[in-house]
Order: structure tokens, then sequence, then C-alpha cells
RNA sequence: GGUCUCGUGGCCGAGUGGCUAGGCAGAGCUCUGCAAAAGCUCCUACAGCGGUUCGAAUCCGCUCGAGACCUCCA
């Protein structure tokens, strides 16, 4: 038995609005999608959560056996600022305030969002597609909504016609928007003229002779519309319908409609099973964006370099954070909170390094309660994280295996109250959760042979001193190294152990 | 104005009809030469009002408050 068969799992689906459970097309794999980031700036905080989300879905998946393809794409072009008729392509316009060619940008900044990613522990996906890549399938999927009756040109641009995919089909059905509501509302542009409603949405667009990034097409010089290249790239990897698209709460609308109605205007089915979004990271009750200047970047997080933060926190710090939140949830940032997770998330890893050094006698007097709490935890971790991702409670389940482990440290003899194959599985599980499931690693403060050597010399010879009961210069030894950020602990049985404090 | 989400203890945050969330902070105790770490114990809340129910933080209604989307945003 597989163990997603033993642990299903249940995910709450924004199109139905229901948690459902989770039964992929193909039984043993998983499709998935998700939108990746516009690379025209620097990645900010509140786009890692989305990312931290489906990388939490993706290891999860692959963690209960699961086969799987994850696509995230790069959106390099196509992705318009302000009104669609007279919007310039992000990535354009940033290359002309910076002076450079659009692919240094597109270069530029996917190489940060990748740094980025790295450094949080947010695993690549299967594929990684860009937009400028799939050009020719845009133009594809283009033709064939206009022959289908579903697209419109003009003056070289093309425009979907949602009025009419509306009539055979439900347009706002995942964001739960009614099409008239949508006609009538909204603002009125005055460009819009070119739109038969200013509901419809670009496909393709004309590129105007300023206009860096342009391609031929059948009406003329132009570039894909935003939505398009995801319905292309998605249908392209992972088939007409697939298991599972995700994508950050504001994309709802009208980026995933949209991509609904074009993927079942061009192949006559619904292209996604479940559609996941993962809520907003927030500052002070807003959310954060580059747009509100309430945003910031991982790198001023680290070294704390940034009005709104008091110190720096690691990668780890800041993973431990967000998870400690549901994914649909809006997380609000606070100093306060961080600081928190800091010291809950070093208890975790402790115990992580603690467990990996510990290992059973072989010797064993059963207490059958004892067993039975440790398979019960073990079980635990798997229902909570099957249970929509639930990675705020399967932390509390870890707080309480990592309190298991710290006993055993302390009292060695309790540990011969389960036997060795219940502490042997107790340790894989609480490993792999900390380190596959969720990615928390151990924030190893040395990687440095030759500091290590250096403070174990200095712990020789406080031990030494320790002997002699001259305690005062023992304390110095502690003291000093304390002040240069190195925590000494004493063991039971004379034992030294350090830590190094950022 | 429309669509929707949310309001949990000092703070952050799970939970969704009866059963301890958890973390951080705070108080006490144990261990320890003293610290640190660790363990144990305490602090037990669900915006307000009304309703449904044997029973509601959890369901329904209203009020108040916050936020998101409707325009680029993860």
């Amino acid at each position: 038995m597989k163990l997603y068969e033993k642990y299903p799992i249940h995910l709450s689906n924004s199109l139905s609005g229901e948690k459902e459970k989770f039964e992929t097309i193909v039984p043993g794999f998983v499709g998935m999608y998700v939108c990746g980031p516009t690379v025209y700036n620097y990645v900010h905080l509140g786009n890692v959560r989305t990312f931290l989300t489906f990388d939490i879905l993706s290891r999860y998946f692959r963690f209960l056996g699961y086969k799987v393809r994850y696509v995230r794409n790069i959106t390099d072009v196509g992705h318009l600022e302000g009104d669609v008729d007279e919007g310039e392509d992000k990535i354009g316009k940033k290359a002309q305030l910076e002076q450079l060619e659009p692919m240094e940008i597109v270069k530029r900044y996917t190489e940060d969002f990748h740094t980025v990613t790295r450094q949080f522990n947010i695993l690549p996906p299967s594929i990684e597609p860009s937009a400028t890549g799939h050009i020719v399938e845009q133009i594809n999927i283009t033709k064939k909504l206009i022959d289908l009756g579903l697209a419109y040109e003009v003056n070289g641009s093309v425009y979907f016609d949602v009025k009419k995919y509306n009539q055979s089909h439900h347009y706002g059905i995942l964001s739960g928007r009614n099409i008239e509501d949508l006609m009538e509302s909204g603002r009125d542009l005055d460009s819009q003229d070119e739109k038969r409603e200013k509901i419809d949405f670009a496909l393709w667009k004309k590129a105007s002779p300023q206009h860096i990034m342009r391609w031929p097409s059948p009406w003329g010089e132009g570039f894909p519309g935003w939505h398009i290249e995801c319905t292309v790239m998605s249908t392209k990897y992972l088939g007409e319908t697939f298991d599972l698209h995700g994508g950050g709460m504001d994309l709802k609308f009208p980026h995933h409609e949209c991509e609904i109605a074009q993927a079942t205007g061009a192949n006559g089915k619904s292209p996604v099973k479940y559609w996941i979004h993962s809520n907003m990271l927030t500052v002070n009750g807003q959310k954060m964006s580059k747009s509100s200047g309430n945003s910031f970047l991982p790198s001023e997080l680290f070294s704390g370099s940034h009005a709104l933060l008091q110190k720096g926190y690691s990668p780890m710090t800041v993973r431990f954070f967000m998870l400690q939140s549901h994914y649909s949830s809006t997380l609000d940032f606070s100093n306060e909170a961080l600081i928190a997770a800091e010291k809950g998330y070093k208890k975790l890893s402790n115990a992580l390094t603690l467990v990996k050094a510990l290992s059973h006698s072989g010797n064993s007097t059963i207490n059958t309660e004892a067993e039975k709490n440790l398979s019960d935890l073990i079980d635990q971790c798997y229902q909570t994280m099957s249970d929509d991702f639930n990675t705020a409670k399967t932390l509390a389940v870890l707080f309480e295996m990592a309190s298991q482990i710290n006993t055993w440290v302390s009292q060695k003899e309790l540990l011969n109250e389960v036997n060795a194959e219940g502490f042997k599985k107790f340790k894989a599980t609480y490993i792999s959760f900390m380190e596959e499931a969720l990615g928390l690693k151990e924030e190893k403060s040395v990687n440095n042979n030759l500091l290590d050597g250096t403070i174990n010399v200095l712990i020789e010879l406080r031990k030494k001193v320790r002997m002699d009961k001259n305690f005062a210069l023992s304390d110095k030894i502690r003291d000093d190294l304390k002040g240069i950020g190195i925590q000494l602990k004493d063991g039971k049985d004379g034992e030294m152990s350090y830590e190094i404090e950022q």
C-alpha cells in the first residue's frame, strides 16, 4: 500500500470552495502548475510565501510516493502594466528605464529568483518554461480561438470574446464573479475602443513602433497577452486537463479566470481539477506589495537592513515562521513574531541534531503506553499534513516529538521503554518530516573546521579547569565566548557542546 | 458600489458542534558549582448581540471592526 493511499490527501479546492479528497487523473502521478514570477524586479518576501506553499505541496506529494511533474513558469514577456490597451510590457518598460536589453533584465531577475528560492530551500520545479520560449504555441492557440469564434482581431491585436464564451460556458466560475456586474462596474477608460466589451482581454497585442519586444504573427508584429502564456505552458507539459494549478490569491481574478476561459474555449474541457490559492503576506495588516512600498527583499531580511526590521533573520527562521500558519490564511509580518519563530525553530533544529546522534541500545523493557505514544505521534505527522497540508499542526506534533527526544537525551534509560524498531521509525519520521516534507534544514552556524577545532580546544581546556574546580576561570572562558556569540552548554556527564548565536 | 475572506488568550497562530492545539513571552519548580539548555507545573481565549441545539469559538441572522479582489501584483 502506497503512503498516499494510507494517508489520502484532502485539500481546499478554490474552484468548488470545498475541501475535497485529492484524486489524481492518472493514479500515482501528480501534474501541477504554478504561476511563477514576472522577472522585472527582485522578488520580495510576499512572493516567497507563494513559492514556499507550493514547494510544500510538491514535497509532500513526493513524500507520499507520488511521481510529480511540477511546472512553474517564468513570465518574461506579456505582463502588462496598467490598462491593457495602453499598457506597457513590464519587462520592456524596465529595460528602457535601465537602458538594458530586455533579455538582460530577464536574466538578472531570474537569477535573483533562483538565488532566493535556493536560500529558502525551495526546490526547483521539474520544468521551468518561459513565455518567450512559447511564442509559436501562443500564436497557435490564439488562431484556434479566432477560428472557434471566441476571439476577434482589431488593428493587429486579438481579444478574447468573454461575452461570447459566456453563452456556452461560465465565465466567473472560479472567482464567483458575475459577468453583467463586470461589464457594468469597473472603470471606464477612454482607450478601450478596440475591445467589444471592457471585460475582454488581450491574447495578442500589436507592438507600437517603440516597443522593443516583438514577434511576427498573422496579425502583424506584436507580443502575447499575459494570460495566454500560462494556458499554453501548462497544457503543453501537463495535458489539456491536469491535476492542480496554484498561484497567489491575487491572481485568482482575472488571471486564473481567464486561463480557464481560454483553455476551456480552445480545448472544450476544463483545464484544472484542483485550484489552490495561497494567501497574502501582510505587514501591519496591509498586503505586502511593491506598489504599496511595504515590501522588503530577502537580502534585507537576512541582514536586517530595512526600516521595518529590528534585526536580521535567517532563511530557516522565516521558512518556519511561514509554516506556522496555514497557506490559505493571511499571515501578518512582525518583528515579535519573527523573534518568537527564531526561538521556536531553534528548538526543533536542536532536537534534529540530537536525534541524529541518538541510538537505541537494543535492550528494552517495553512500556506499551510509551510505544503507543510514539506510533501515535508518527501517525499524526501524516494525518495533519494530509489534511490540507496543515503545516502549523504538523509543527505542533514535531514539537511534541522534540520534547520526547530531549527527554531521551537527558534520561537515556527511558529509551529502553520502547523497542528498537519503534525508535528507529520515530527517528526516521522526525528527520524526514523536518528535512524532506517541510524542508527545514539544520542551520549549521559553523561550517568552518578551523573554528570548530579552536572552540574544541577551549572546551577541552575548560573541562580540565572545571575538574580542578577553578570555577572563576571556567566561567571566564564561558563568558568570554558568550561575549563573541558562542554559547557553551554543560552536559550532565561533563560533556560540553556549543552553539553559535547570530 | 459589487464579489469574497477574516475577527481566537500579553503576542503570533491551529482548530470548525461536546475532548489539551502549538510556539513566543510571563510565573514557579527540578536538574546544575553557577549559567545556558532541557524537563515538569501554572497562566485556558474565541469581536458584540440575538437565534438553532441537550450542548457553539465552531451552524444561522444582525451589528461593529479589519483586509483582499473588482486596475499591475505571489
